[in-house]
DNA sequence: TTGAATGCAAAGCTTTTGCAATTCA
DNA sequence: TGAATTGCAAAAGCTTTGCATTCAA
């Protein structure tokens, strides 16, 4: 099921704000005025209000994800069930890269399991210097 | 070396506001306001400004750390060197608890290892419901 | 047609900045 | 005394709210 029927099958309505922001948010990570900025470039005008607005109902409905890098405002991610992933963010030149870690699942589930609250979520970032940076 | 000798070896002025926010500080990682709030019952009266300067100044100097936990403002913590931890926060009534993770070392070592980025810090939160919060 | 969604303006929070007054060393 | 620190006022982000207008079904 694609993310516009999903909206669709929810009882809410496909309008253009909502798709063209569905097709702006990628893999990667968007804060509110980067995804506003990139629907101008395109020349589709929407108020950010409305982003915001749209981004509280995708959350809502899963389709997004919405994480804190430790810059103050937050992001937003096309929510890939598929593909469990945390990010790495350098330093100097802000670049963010996903990652996936083989050993993730053993911790969690030990969390789990030991935790004396019932565990729903987690959120796991590094920090440190991008290649580029590192010269 | 205790936290006020660590100010002063920098070159820093010990100042009555400076110890008061250092006092207020615990092991639970407080907002501004809360920090600001804490004093104010104390008879302390103290501008959120120099709060927050006192607090960037506290991070320089490694005796604070600051920290998001996806509530739209920063907390902040004193930096216990000894025990590295992290934090499991309740949905419902926003209960903060410290975690400390036996498998954590090797997830983060071989992070270390793979990653083309030269890894500094990393943040590992957690969020769920607390006991009380589960009936 | 009609309730849902949008745009615009305004406000609400958290955090930062500028500058004169104060304070510590 | 003199530079560092503080308080106050103002501003600067990011995000939310209210309300009249527009739009999808």
């Amino acid at each position: 099921m694609n993310k516009i029927q999903r909206l669709k099958k929810n009882g809410y309505r496909i309008t253009k704000p909502r798709e063209e922001i569905l097709n702006v948010l990628s893999q990667r990570p968007l804060t509110v005025e980067e995804i506003h900025t990139s629907l101008q470039n395109k020349k589709i005008s929407i108020d950010v209000t409305s982003i915001y607005r749209s981004l509280d109902l995708f959350k809502k409905l899963g389709l997004v994800t919405e994480i804190e890098l430790g810059e103050g405002k937050k992001r937003y991610e096309f929510n890939d069930k598929n593909r469990h992933h945390h990010h790495v963010v350098c330093e100097d030149c802000g670049m963010i890269s996903d990652i996936s870690l083989a050993q993730e699942k053993k911790l969690i589930d030990s969390m789990k399991k030991n935790s004396k609250f019932k565990i729903t979520s987690h959120s796991l970032e590094f920090s440190g210097l991008c290649q580029d940076c590192q010269c």
